[in-house]
DNA sequence: TAATATTGTATTGTACACAATTTAATTTTG
DNA sequence: CAAAATTAAATTGTGTACAATACAATATTA
């Protein structure tokens, strides 16, 4: 058995594992909302922004419209996001929050904290974190 | 807009970022071994430990049954592995390497090399990085 | 030992994730 | 200005991921 193949010897399996438990971490949060992990990222980058097209969300998130595509009509159905083509270009396809989903910002505003509870890092370790993920982020990119 | 809500402080954006990068980091160096980053996963755990059944694959990778049976099935069918019932208790399906499939270790010896590349991570950082992401993984289990 | 509980896998249904392709609209350029 | 290239979404197909459920086999216990 070749050392350098054992899983625990991977530098991908725990952040692939942890990207999973995140999500399974933020499910039961979710559940109040009704929405799921990426719907709630997309819920977060209109709260910021108001309005995106769906380029502008792929962009924001790294998702492409194979993914966003479902997903926003899915928000779409549940009267959270309208969906509305450009008039300017008509192949633009502009995101925008409905009363409804506007409205969810305030009971989100309490996940973040949770969560990082959940996380138990101290600001130290966040901060390292996100310096060495950001540094693998930009290079990694082909 | 509630600045706690703003994506850029999110610490779990990244990580969610980071891990689908990696997938697609691998989609390229695994395709000559013509599986996906899962099934990679698997077979190294299989590499490691010869033979193993679906709930012993699915403790070591996180995954449950709903992923792994299908998953399985598709290495099964590519002649990676051997899916049998035990004798001994009938609800166990033992899952082992054919020769195919533990002969590919040799073809796979090169990929972890070829990522800590990509990952431009010194050794220093990579022990920070597993060291914090453990941390979070051990609390966050609910 | 018969009734009950647990275990291991499979199945079903919903929801990502991404490659590849398609379609329509806009821009570029010859 | 018309042909070609580019752009933006949508669609299709394959493959995870997981909850919920089903089901058969084994273990427990009253």
């Amino acid at each position: 058995m070749k050392e350098i193949l054992k899983l625990s010897n991977q530098l991908c399996f725990p952040i692939y594992s942890l990207s999973k438990e995140i999500s399974n971490a933020y499910r039961p949060l979710l559940e109040s909302l009704d929405v799921t992990y990426p719907q709630y990222l997309v819920l977060l980058v209109l709260w910021e922004y108001k309005k995106l097209n769906v380029r502008e969300i792929g962009e924001l998130l790294h998702l492409d419209s194979g993914t966003l595509t479902p997903l926003l009509k899915r928000l779409e159905a549940k009267s959270l996001v309208n969906r509305n083509r450009s008039t300017i270009d008509e192949r633009i396809v502009e995101i925008s929050l409905t009363h409804k989903g506007a409205s969810l910002e305030e009971s989100a505003e309490c996940i973040p904290k949770q969560l990082k509870e959940k996380s138990s890092l101290t600001d130290q370790e966040q901060i390292q974190l996100t310096h060495i993920i950001n540094k693998i982020l930009n290079t990694i990119k082909t």
